[in-house]
DNA sequence: CTCTTGATGGTACGACCGTACCATAAAAAT
DNA sequence: ATTTTTATGGTACGGTCGTACCATCAAGAG
């Protein structure tokens, strides 16, 4: 046989491939062809390790979440070492927003998979659940941590802000795309709530005694 | 010639013939035989008053957003005669709501339009800036009203607070859709905010002398 | 050195989709 | 009464799409 290939690799190059054309012309409207010639292999191939478009869909949602995943943290991990709970909170949402090409990409492709699940139940809808479910969870836990730390207004309701902070960002992350709002406006926005949440205190709480 | 017919409402039938369609199995779904068939009507039929598939998707969509500004008067008098501000900025948000099947149907379709215009240029994203924009100068203008009355807390930002309400709402529709929150739930944290916004106040400013 | 097996190419099939073409019945215009 | 126009039906064409089938080449296994 000629050189055994990694599966895995060639899985995340198709992915991959299916991911930027979806990005360029919809999700739609991508074919099997479009996404063998985007990746530089023959149809037969993405046939080959995906045996059918269901499943190849299936694994590109999956690319595409951890992709994500991914990013966040690579922006997380840019604002500094020991970033702050409200840093921290505003790297977060900022890393949804379509600011560059890759934010673009992320938020229309992954829009699309949503409204695509709802009406065709192949595309099992459980990632739509688990994972917003877990951006909720991670960011109330930052919240409730950040407001026993006295650092956010004392009465807030972590959860509910945490679902609002999340709502906002998601539906502006789309009219940027439609080209309704710009990104600085959606950015004012998202900063008006952290000022609401996030009380100026004890300017930082932990580990920098009063600079 | 047959009976003279009335070219609207024939576009108009066809039109929501359409919209149920898309609700039931996606916008990226439906083609013209489909249409033709829900509408009860031959093929040639949508192509005689509908010449070409890209011209009936664009009235759908005109059709979907006047289907949905006429419900959202009716749920707006249907919250009595001369609803206060905030009766009225609920009556607004809630509509958007899919709670009913009708609601499902229209934030479904009315979503898949705007993910679809994001990569389609044939569909012209206008409706996906003008609308928005027209809901949240609406909602704007209200909140102001409602401060200059008293209604609510004296410092709020009336345009940030109506694009954070209509952001949160058009999201957690979205995650009603797929499964992840009930409506009871987002209707919680769109009071939680109406409830921030709006002060217990003077109860009634006007037309009732302190009762 | 065979022989198997994994990786890849090419291609054809059946189904569908949007559109175009041709036909026809019936009301209105002449 | 004839002719034009309008509404409608049926159907066929060209393209595309997902999938299945068949072939081939090369590297390990025996």
């Amino acid at each position: 046989m000629p050189k055994r290939v990694d599966h895995e690799e060639r899985r995340a190059q198709i992915a991959e491939a299916l991911i930027r054309v979806a990005g360029r012309r919809g999700l739609h409207a991508v074919g099997m062809r479009d996404v063998a010639a985007e990746a530089g292999v023959s149809l037969r191939l993405v046939q080959y390790y995906f045996e059918t478009k269901e499943k190849l869909l299936f694994h590109g949602l999956q690319h595409l979440t951890d992709r994500f995943t991914a990013r966040v943290g690579a922006r997380l991990a840019a604002t500094g070492p020991e970033p702050g709970p409200r840093a921290t909170a505003e790297a977060l949402l900022l890393a949804s927003l379509p600011t560059d090409e890759e934010g673009r990409t992320f938020h229309l492709v992954y829009s699309s998979y949503a409204i695509l699940s709802v009406t065709d139940e192949a595309l099992a809808s459980q990632p739509f659940v688990d994972h917003p479910d877990a951006a909720e969870n991670a960011l109330t836990g930052l919240l409730e941590q950040a407001r026993e730390a006295g650092l956010t207004a004392p009465d807030i309701d972590a959860r509910v802000e945490a679902i609002s902070l999340l709502a906002m960002t998601a539906t502006m992350g789309t009219s940027i795309l439609v080209g309704q709002r710009d990104p600085e406006s959606a950015v004012a926005v998202l900063h008006h709530h952290l000022d609401r949440i996030f009380t100026p205190g004890p300017t930082q709480a932990v580990a920098t005694g009063r600079a």
